[in-house]
DNA sequence: CAGTGGTCTAGACCACCCT
DNA sequence: GGGTGGTCTAGACCACTGA
């Protein structure tokens, strides 16, 4: 290993990797919004690489949002960005982010046979088994959401073998089966008596529905239903104007340059009209 | 302008956008989700420019999501993203998508003062002038929602000299202020009597109520609230999983790179909880 | 004016995939 | 082995900004 000088924070063997970190490191520890960074010639010198590689990790940065390029002027630390997506959290995050104090009650903690529903969603078959969770999720002491949970048994035998986690992801993650992505639905709707007893209901009868599909690397790893009391619950979503779309003539006999096996999701926009 | 073998589709003086726009219509004209286009090296020799400048091109479809490299074997058509976020469309836009036939009835068009809540959100004075457009949009015949927007006169003060127009983003972006992007919070709420009886309700009272802001280059140009029948309409939302956030150590007293001397929004992170 | 980012060249070697 | 993308160099000129 013959290299003397290199910065500290070398990560891998590619050279803009040690810029964009040393720019990463740079940003979180001594940079404001607003700042600039040290320029591209600057860069260049410090690290001895050429201009090129310096740019490849500028614009690594600037592709995550986290720097700016103003032609003449410099690179700045962007202001920082509202989390253009929803996040995949759990619900104890989510309020612990809000200075929440998040309860849960269990209701039911079970190993069911999947309907037909929850087989779709998670891509089994029906009737196989599924760990299945029920929870009035609180904050603050008062009834935030009612949720259920069902996740496949063969993907992860023992995910309930310590009574029901708190975090469901926490458990996934903890067995292998570490959520990276999901989708979800959401809808307006009248709770029924169940669901108005359980969340203190008054005379306000509406609930925001979430029906979420969280996957794993493997696939569907969890198929969830949540109710949330409507005066207590918003969700917040972002809006990019619609480019001019580029979109590919169709669908190629080719597999899928990965080999994704599970069918391409069809083309999707948001909203749905349910008819 | 000596240029003389340059493609048809040459745009604009930089050759890596005569690259780009020529892959960009290889991927709409001709190739299908799954193949190949043609190699970096052939691309170099076909446009007579170095392989930095290709690289360029197809770094830039990468990050659009149109296409994915991969190593060794080729940069293929990636399978059609999921539109990764909400698009701000129009009523219209989006019905016809789904091959619905979009209609309006216009109860109220008018100018009023803005309200206190219009006034902060279109970031004016309350009292100041706003175009106000009331409407029932439906969708093949049936009530679909219930929409009021508001346009400050000030920014466009002849947006409605032509009567009600039938797509406001539409009036929007002949009159020069195209929207951009936008905010909407979504939640779930009881009808009014006044919402039930134009949206034709029956038992259920549940709506799903947006609350949108629309931004052009220069601010908000316009808010808007919508009231959408719970049994008819759903939005799609996907889900990201949280990545360690690098966040930059705070605001700097400097001005912002460009003067956007709005202040900037504070982090958000999708879901809201009103208490 | 000097300094910045934006574009561009004409090469090079490497890692990886497929045959 | 031959082709692909991934990384990298050491320059160059241009467009734009700010003093």
């Amino acid at each position: 290993m013959g290299r003397a000088q290199q910065d500290a924070v070398s990560s891998g063997s590619h050279k803009y990797l040690a810029v964009r970190d040393y720019l990463t490191n740079l940003v979180v520890r001594e940079l404001k919004v607003g700042d600039a960074i040290p320029s591209e010639r600057t860069l260049t010198e410090r690290f001895g690489v050429s201009r090129m590689t310096v740019r490849q990790a500028v614009a690594a940065l600037v592709t995550e949002g986290v720097l700016e390029r103003v032609q003449g002027r410099g690179t700045f630390v962007a202001p920082q960005r509202m989390d253009f997506e929803l996040r995949l959290t759990t619900f104890g995050e989510e309020m612990q982010r809000r200075g929440m104090e998040p309860t849960t009650t269990v209701l039911a903690s079970q190993t069911v046979a999947a309907t037909p529903e929850v087989a779709t969603e998670l891509e089994i078959a029906p009737g196989d088994d599924v760990h299945f969770l029920y929870r009035v999720r609180s904050a603050d002491g008062a009834p935030m959401c009612i949720e259920q949970v069902w996740v496949p048994v063969a993907l992860v035998p023992p995910l309930f073998d310590d009574g029901p986690p708190a975090s469901v992801y926490e458990a996934l993650r903890a067995h292998g089966q570490a959520p990276v992505w999901g989708e979800q639905t959401l809808a307006a709707a009248d709770a029924t008596d169940a669901e108005a007893s359980l969340l203190g209901l008054g005379r306000s009868r509406a609930v925001l529905r979430a029906r979420r599909r969280t996957f794993s690397d493997t696939g569907p790893c969890m198929y969830s239903h949540a109710s949330y009391r409507s005066d207590r619950y918003s969700v917040w979503v972002p809006l990019r104007a619609p480019g001019p779309a580029i979109v590919p003539r169709g669908r190629s006999a080719r597999r899928d340059p990965h080999d994704t096996s599970a069918p391409v999701a069809g083309a999707h926009d948001g909203t749905t009209t349910e008819v």
